[in-house]
RNA sequence: GCCGAGGUGGUGGAGUUGGUAGACACGCGACACUUAAAAUGUCGUGGCCAUACGGCCGCGCGGGUUCGAAUCCCGCUCUCGGCACCA
C-alpha cells in the first residue's frame, strides 16, 4: 500500500480531469435537466478565505451526486465583477479597474480549481465582458420602452465616502451598508426602475417557491405591503389639495389634524403665515441625518402652518395642518390625516401641541360564556366597571354570584344625570357596602359588548367604562337583602383575575389597561365600532373602512415600503446606462431622453485616464467629452449620453440565464434552451442577499418574462442559505482581526479532500459554525483511515458489513439532495469503522468510495484506479442502490419500560408481537418480578420498545 | 415594539410523523505497540449515589396532555437574525 499522499493525487487527478473535459455540460436527450448554482462571487482583491467554498462545495457535491445519477447537470460559474470595491481598490494601487479585476479572477480562479468543484469553464462569464452587458443594457432599454424606467429629481441617498447614490436596499440602519458612512440627502437627477409595479407579484409568487421560510419572511418584510385607502383633504380656502394615504380611513372622522413631511412639495404653494419658522424646520429635518429621523423614541417636532386650514370631507370640520419629520416623504403620498385617538404617534404630537382627540373606534367584544341569545329583546345601557384595589392587602374587590357561575366587578348602568364615576361609586356601595374610595380614574374608553343578562333574560349591548379606585378605609353600609341574595363579596389577589376566571366579555381590555395603570391615556389602535362618526356609527371597522372611503370620494389603494430602484451610480466601474439625450425637439414626452439603437449594443465603458469620483453627483464619464457628446438617433442632431453607470445590482439581477445559452450574440439566451434549463433547480448562496439580488433578479425575471424573453415567471425553484464559517476565535474572518484562514494554506497541508469533508462534516449547513483545527485533522484522519481500508478487503463477505453498507448507501443517497451532509458523513464514518474491525470485499470498498466520491473527488478517483484498475472516472460511474431486504434485521432489540421508565432490553425476532415479547419477558429471571401482578397495560412498538403498565 | 430562527454533555452536533436522549466527531482518560515519544490500534467517557446488582436526575425555566415528551399544548426566559415614527 501507498502512503495517501493528498497533494501528488490531488495534482495527478485535477490534470487529468481538465484534459478529459470531465466537467463539461452535456445535454443527452431522455436524460432530465438538473441546474444547480451558486451565487457568483464578487472577485475581491483579497482572494477567498475557507468559508467561502462552504457553499460551492455542498453545490459540487449536489452535482456530482446527481450526474452519478444520471441527470444532464449544469453547474456553471462566473463572476460579478462590476462596482465599488475593484474601483476602489484600483484607484488605491494605481491600476485599472479592468486590470484589477482580470488579475483578481485569475486569482479566485486558481483557488476554486485548487478545490476540484466540478464548473463547466466553458460557460463561464463575467458582469465585465461587454458581450454580457451587452444584455444588460438591452434589458435596461427595453424596460425603458416599456415605461417601466423615469428619471427623477428627489432627493436619493448619497454616500459622501463612496460619493455615490445608493438605493434604499443599500442601506443598513441609516447608514452607508459598505463603508458604515451615515447618508444624506442629495437632490441629483436619477434613473429610477419601477419595480414597485411588481410589488404584488413578487409577494404573491413567493408562495410557490421552495424556499426557508424565514427567507421569504424577510422578502415580504421588505416589500411591506399595507391595504387601504387614498383620501384627499380640500385646503380652506384655496383649491389646494392634500392627498393621504391611510390604512385606517374607518377612523376619518377621528382625524384632528393633518401633517405633511418637510419635503412635502405643497409647501411651496399653500398660504402660510409663519414661513421663517416653517423654513428654519425644513431645514433642520434635512440637517438632521436618516438615523436620527428614524429614532422613534425621541420626542416628536413639528410647526403648524399658520392661517391655512384643511377642511375633514368625513365632518367638514377645519382642522389644522402641521409638518413634522415624524411623516416620511418617501413613504405613502408624504402626508397623514391624524387620528390621535387610534394612533400612538398621531397621539403623542396631539398631545404635545394640544390638539384635540376624539374617539370613533370601540372595541367589540361579544361574551362566549353568555353569548346573546337569539329571540330574546336586546337592551342597549351605559355600563360602568368599578376596579377596587385595597392598598393594604393588594387584593381587588370582585363579586361572586350565586345563582350563576359568574364572577365579576361590581358594575352596573348610569342613571339619567350620573357621571361615570358617580356611577361606579354608588353601584360598589349598594353591591359591596364599601363606601371609603379615592378619587376614581377612568381607564381608557368604552368598550362595547354583546352578552346574555341571564338575571334579567333579556340580551344586553353595553357600552362600558372601567373606572379605577383604591379603598381609603373599611366604612360600610348596610347591603340590600336583594344584592346580598345575588352575590358575596370577595376581595381575591390580582393573579386569581384573569381572563378564564372572570365572566366579563371586556377582561382582555380590562387587564391591559390594569397592568398600565399609570398610562396617563389608553389609546386604543385596534378595529372595532364607530361612534363619534355620523350615519357610520354602530358599524364595525372592517365596513367602514369601505363605507367611509366612499362617502368621501377616495380610493381603496395598496402602499408598499419597497421604494422604486434608483439605478444610477455616479462611478465609473459599471455597465454605462444606454440612454442619449437629444439637444432639439426629439421625445419631448421623455424629456428628451431616448435609448440607443440596439444595434450600438454593447455601449462600452471609454477608456478613461482618470476615473476618480467627482463627488459633485457628476459621474467620472461626464469629463469625457468625445464620448459625451454624440448624435441623436432620430433627428440627427447634437445629444448627449447618460454619463451615470449602473447599480452593482444589474449583471447579477439575470447572470444565471446567460449561464445556459453563453456565447449568444442574438439573444440574451435562446428561448428553446432557457426552456430547457430553467429554472434553476437549486441556488445557493449567502442569506445577506435575500432582500437586495433575491428581490431584483425576481423582478428583472418577471420583466423578462413579460417580454417574452424567458419561459417562467420565477427564476430559482429552491433557494438554500449557507451557514458562515466563523473564525476559530468566534468572530467573523477579516483582515481586521487577523483572523483569516486561507484555504490554499489548508489544501497544501492536508489537501482539498479534508477541507471538502471538513467543512461537509462542521454542522449543519445553513447554520454559522466556528473553524476548528482539531476538527479539521479529525476529517483528514477519517480519510487515512479509508485510505488503509484498501488493507482490509479480503474475500469473504460479511453479512454485517453488508447490511451496513446497503444503509450507508439508503442514508447518504437520502441525506445530500437535503444538504444534511454532516450526518451523511457520519454514517459513511459508522460504516468505515465497522469494516475496518472486520473485513471488507473489494466490491464493498468500490461501492463505499463511490458514496464518497462526491465528497473526496481526488482520493476516491485514485483508489478507483490504482486499486481496482478502473478505466473511467469514478465520477461518471453510476450511482449504487440499496437492497431493501437487506436493511431488515432477523432480530430486534426491544426497549423495555415499566410505567415508562427504561429497565432493561431484550432481543426478540423481528416483528414480534405483544404477547411473543411478553413471553421472552416472563422467562428471565430478572423480568418476572414485573409480572408479580398483571399488568393494567401493555403497550408494543414492534422492533423498538414494549412498555408494561403495572397497575 | 413586530416578525423569524434557536437554546441538547467539556466542545461541534445527532435524534423533532411522541417510543431506548447524547449517533458521529473533537477533547479527555486507561491500555497495547515503542528504549521513549509521535503515529496507530483497543476500551472507556452526561451528572450524582453505589464495592457491586442497580438506582436517581438530566435536552433554557415553570406548568399541562400522554402508558410514554427534546419532540405536542400553555406561560415565561435568554441568544441570534430581520424590520421598525411605514400612517
Amino acid at each position: 500500500m501507498s502512503e495517501y499522499n493528498h497533494t501528488k493525487i490531488e495534482k495527478k487527478w485535477q490534470k487529468q480531469w481538465e484534459e478529459n473535459n470531465l466537467y463539461k455540460t452535456t445535454q443527452d436527450a431522455g436524460k432530465e435537466k438538473f441546474y444547480i448554482l451558486d451565487m457568483f462571487p464578487y472577485p475581491s482583491g483579497a482572494g477567498l478565505h475557507v468559508g467561502h467554498p462552504k457553499g460551492y462545495i455542498a453545490t459540487d457535491i449536489i452535482s456530482r451526486f446527481k450526474k452519478m445519477n444520471g441527470y444532464n447537470v449544469l453547474h456553471p460559474m462566473g463572476w460579478d465583477a462590476f462596482g465599488l470595491p475593484a474601483e476602489q481598490y484600483a484607484l488605491k494601487n494605481k491600476v485599472h479597474p479592468r486590470e484589477a479585476t482580470e488579475k483578481n479572477i485569475a486569482t479566485f480562479k486558481e483557488q476554486l480549481n485548487k478545490i476540484s468543484l466540478n464548473y463547466d469553464w466553458e460557460r463561464e462569464i463575467s458582469t465585465t465582458d461587454p458581450d454580457f452587458y451587452k444584455w444588460t443594457q438591452w434589458a435596461f432599454i427595453q424596460m425603458f420602452k416599456k415605461g417601466l424606467v423615469y428619471r427623477s429629481n428627489e432627493p436619493i441617498n448619497w454616500c459622501p465616502s463612496c460619493k455615490t447614490g445608493l438605493a434604499n436596499e443599500d442601506l443598513e440602519n441609516g447608514n452607508c451598508e459598505r463603508c458604515d458612512t451615515p447618508i444624506e440627502k442629495k437632490r441629483i437627477p436619477q434613473w429610477v426602475i419601477k419595480i414597485t409595479k411588481y410589488a404584488d407579484r413578487l409577494l404573491e409568487d413567493l408562495d410557490e417557491l421552495e424556499w426557508q421560510e424565514h427567507i421569504k419572511e424577510l422578502q415580504r418584510n421588505w416589500i411591506g405591503k399595507s391595504e387601504g385607502a387614498e383620501i384627499e383633504f380640500t385646503v380652506k380656502d384655496s383649491d389646494e389639495k392634500i392627498k393621504v394615504f391611510t390604512t385606517r380611513p374607518d377612523t376619518l372622522f377621528g382625524a384632528t389634524y393633518m401633517v405633511l413631511a418637510p419635503e412635502h412639495a405643497l409647501l411651496e404653494t399653500l398660504n402660510y403665515t409663519n414661513t421663517d419658522e416653517v423654513e428654519k424646520y425644513k431645514e433642520e429635518a434635512q440637517r438632521k441625518s436618516e438615523i436620527d429621523r428614524l429614532d422613534a423614541t425621541k420626542e416628536k417636532t413639528g410647526v403648524k402652518l399658520e392661517g391655512v386650514f384643511a377642511i375633514n370631507p368625513a365632518n367638514n370640520e377645519e382642522i389644522p395642518i402641521y409638518i413634522a419629520d415624524y411623516v416620511l416623504a418617501h413613504y405613502g403620498t408624504g402626508a397623514i390625516m391624524a387620528v390621535p385617538a387610534h394612533d400612538e404617534r398621531d397621539y403623542e404630537f396631539a398631545k404635545k401641541f394640544g390638539i384635540s382627540i376624539v374617539d370613533v373606534v370601540i372595541p367589540e367584544r361579544i361574551d362566549k360564556r353568555n353569548p346573546p341569545v337569539e329571540g330574546k329583546e336586546s337592551i342597549e345601557r351605559r355600563n360602568v366597571h368599578a376596579y377596587i384595589k385595597d392598598p393594604k392587602t393588594g387584593k381587588v374587590l370582585c363579586l361572586k354570584w350565586k345563582k350563576f357561575d359568574w364572577l365579576t366587578l361590581p358594575m352596573g348602568g348610569i342613571e339619567e344625570g350620573e357621571t361615570e364615576i358617580e356611577a361606579a361609586k354608588r353601584e360598589v356601595a349598594e353591591e359591596t357596602g364599601y363606601t371609603n374610595l379615592s378619587e376614581g380614574k377612568i381607564m381608557g374608553g368604552k368598550v362595547r359588548a354583546e352578552y346574555f343578562a341571564a338575571h334579567k333574560d333579556v340580551n344586553r349591548v353595553s357600552i362600558t367604562k372601567l373606572v379605577y379606585f383604591e379603598l381609603t378605609g373599611d366604612d360600610t353600609v348596610e347591603i340590600d337583602k336583594e344584592e346580598s341574595d345575588a352575590h358575596d363579596v370577595v376581595w381575591l389577589d390580582p393573579s386569581e383575575i384573569t381572563l378564564e376566571s372572570m365572566t366579563h366579555a371586556e377582561m382582555d381590555v380590562w387587564l391591559t389597561r390594569v397592568a398600565q395603570l399609570d398610562a396617563d391615556h389608553h389609546i386604543y389602535t385596534g378595529n372595532g365600532v364607530l361612534t363619534n362618526s355620523g350615519e357610520f356609527d354602530g358599524m364595525n371597522s372592517e365596513e367602514a373602512k369601505t363605507k367611509i372611503t366612499e362617502k368621501v370620494g377616495g380610493t381603496l389603494t395598496n402602499t408598499y415600503r419597497l421604494n422604486d430602484w434608483v439605478f444610477s451610480r455616479q462611478r465609473y466601474w459599471g455597465e454605462p446606462i444606454p440612454l442619449v439625450h437629444c439637444e432639439g425637439e426629439c421625445s419631448k414626452e421623455t424629456d428628451g431622453w431616448m435609448p440607443i439603437p440596439e444595434s450600438e449594443l454593447p455601449l462600452t465603458l471609454p477608456e478613461v485616464e482618470s476615473y476618480e469620483p467627482t463627488g459633485t453627483g457628476e459621474s467620472p464619464l461626464a469629463n469625457i467629452t468625445e464620448w459625451v457628446e454624440t448624435k441623436c438617433p432620430q433627428c440627427g442632431g447634437p445629444a448627449k449620453r447618460e454619463t451615470n453607470t449602473m447599480p452593482q445590482w444589474a449583471g447579477s439581477s439575470w447572470y444565471y440565464l446567460r449561464y445556459i445559452d453563453p456565447q449568444n450574440d442574438t439573444a440574451l439566451v435562446d428561448t428553446e434552451k432557457e426552456k430547457y434549463w430553467s429554472p434553476v433547480d437549486f441556488y445557493v448562496g449567502g442569506a445577506e442577499h435575500a432582500t437586495r439580488h433575491l428581490i431584483y433578479a425576481r423582478f428583472w425575471h418577471k420583466f423578462l418574462y413579460d417580454i417574452k424573453a424567458v419561459n417562467y415567471t420565477e427564476p430559482f425553484k429552491k433557494l438554500q442559505t449557507v451557514g458562515l464559517i466563523m473564525a476559530e476565535d468566534g468572530r467573523k474572518m477579516s483582515k481586521r482581526w487577523g483572523n483569516v484562514i486561507n484555504p490554499d494554506e489548508i489544501i497544501d497541508k492536508f489537501g482539498a479532500d479534508t477541507l471538502r469533508v471538513y467543512e461537509m462534516f462542521m454542522g449543519p449547513f445553513d447554520q454559522k459554525v466556528k473553524w476548528s483545527t482539531d476538527g479539521l485533522i479529525g476529517a483528514r484522519k477519517w480519510l487515512e483511515r479509508v485510505w488503509r481500508l484498501q488493507e482490509k478487503i479480503a474475500d469473504t463477505k460479511d453479512e454485517e458489513i453488508e447490511k451496513e453498507l446497503h444503509k450507508t448507501i439508503k442514508k447518504v443517497s437520502d441525506d445530500i439532495p437535503e444538504m444534511k451532509f454532516n450526518t451523511a458523513i457520519a454514517q459513511m464514518m459508522i460504516f468505515t469503522n465497522k469494516a475496518q474491525q472486520h473485513s471488507l470485499t473489494g466490491k464493498q470498498y468500490k461501492t463505499f468510495l463511490q458514496l464518497l466520491a462526491a465528497f473526496a473527488p481526488h482520493m476516491t478517483e485514485e483508489l478507483w484506479h490504482e486499486v481496482f484498475a478502473e478505466k473511467e472516472s469514478i465520477h461518471t460511474s453510476e450511482w449504487p442502490t440499496y437492497d431493501e431486504a437487506l436493511l431488515v434485521d432477523d432480530t430486534a432489540v426491544i426497549a423495555i419500560q415499566v410505567n415508562g421508565k427504561l429497565r432493561g432490553e431484550i432481543t426478540a425476532p423481528i416483528d414480534s408481537d405483544e404477547n411473543e415479547v411478553v413471553e421472552l419477558l416472563r422467562k428471565e429471571e430478572k423480568y418476572k418480578k414485573y409480572f408479580a401482578e398483571e399488568p393494567k397495560k401493555v403497550i408494543l412498538v414492534k422492533n423498538k420498545l414494549i412498555n408494561i403498565v403495572l397497575p
